[in-house]
DNA sequence: CTAATAGTGTCTTTTAGACAATATATC
DNA sequence: GATATATTGTCTAAAAGACACTATTAG
């Protein structure tokens, strides 16, 4: 028999909601997916789900349970934005949503396309369901004001990437460019990314120049338990 | 009838948690309260309580009603710091906490006092309640982390202050010495203080120098709707 | 006079970035 | 040879901080 520890009152919900960031053609995009159930039956909302108190450890194993039976995702990083509260944001009662930012390569949202997601920019995402283009708007704050001075923009990219595609990343996140020797510099430095030896797979089919070297991360991470920015 | 919109399982529990900080003395310190009640009764623990459906608009409602219900403080800076969820750090269920900070000035403090809530080191509180002493390292990380580029040394101040006291402030929540000099001209520059043209109302009784100049913070704010650091 | 507050000047170090020049590898 | 990648050197500007010195204003 399922307990309502509030005794008195009603129970609040409790769901996270799942900003899924990824690069496509060098714009910021996010993950949204027309709702399958009321309230806003067919609306694009965020990638979101109930916490199942029956089988979730922690509010981690919640955004993992929900990427990957929404999205079909797994081993995505994930940091959590903040949480919002409220007697209003949805009809059902008081709900409070914990907001999670993930990030990874286009490459990898395939299976999120088959379960009928779909991309839309970042910053301008259409009409979404209950008030998740506020949250929306949180995390991609957050994602600009982090993730310049962080690894983060490295998570949008495929295990092994090049410098001119990290580049890339960078530029998307921070929305200028920027001096590719002093990049280059930089980032080599900084002994977060190493050499793998090998030379570029060539993804795109240009042709007729050097081929870049392949880098990857020196270190490999996929939840943030850190927390700082 | 209360209702539990988990229908066939149990619903989790939704509480606030407050690191309230202030400076004593120089030293941070933070506001701790024996448990009234179950589980953990007489042990120290934040300052927190549950979500009340009922009466709560939002979840910095919630931060009001238990900052004034439970050591009766008012017009108090908070900040969200994050959330903890789990299955395990709450004994009667499913737990999720919204942690939040607020700093005030010790002299606010005597309705917390009255209360029977009292101060203890902020890096070495003893042994707090549930996950209490986790969640209070991560209100410590993000105080130091933004505090010291941030006007939130201010609040640790009365609405008026000298410029002496507020570089005690911020080297409080730095932890280190800053130069006189430098410190004057920076943060005089940054507009975020104004001379209010009085001068210091004695608070100590020492006696034989100078006077030091009153100012007053330019933006007042209790709740930092904006987030970010 | 003494002592805390206040205001200024100068110096160094660091960092970020802009810009330029050149080299390398592939088709 | 054309082009994207790679490497290096130099220069500037901005910011932070250390240190020193002087001035002011109260008891």
């Amino acid at each position: 028999m399922p307990t309502n520890p509030y005794g008195k009152f009603d129970a609040p919900i409790v769901t996270v909601d799942i900003v899924v960031f990824t690069l496509d053609q060098g714009n910021l995009k996010t993950l949204v997916q027309p709702r399958a159930r009321q309230p806003f039956q067919g609306m694009d909302g965020l990638i979101g789900g109930w916490v199942h108190t029956n089988e979730d450890e922690d509010d981690e194993a919640v955004v993992e349970r929900v990427l990957r039976t929404k999205v079909g995702l797994e081993d995505v990083y994930v940091e959590q934005v903040r949480s919002v509260g409220s007697a209003k944001r949805h009809p059902e009662g008081w709900s409070l949503s914990v907001v999670y930012m993930a990030i990874l390569p286009v490459e990898r949202l395939k299976p999120a396309f088959e379960h009928g997601a779909y991309l839309v920019p970042a910053d301008d995402p259409g009409i979404l369901a209950f008030d998740h283009n506020k949250l929306l708007k949180f995390a991609v704050e957050r994602l600009r004001a982090k993730g310049a001075y962080s690894t983060i923009p490295m998570e949008f990219l495929p295990e092994e990437f090049t410098l001119p595609e990290l580049l890339n990343a960078y530029q998307a996140v921070m929305g200028e460019q920027l001096d590719d020797g002093s990049f280059r510099r930089r980032i080599t430095q900084l002994g977060l990314i190493e050499s793998t030896g090998e030379k570029k797979k060539p993804r795109d089919g240009q042709g007729g120049q050097r081929l870049a070297m392949m880098y990857r991360a020196t270190q490999k991470k996929t939840f943030d338990k850190s927390f700082r920015r």
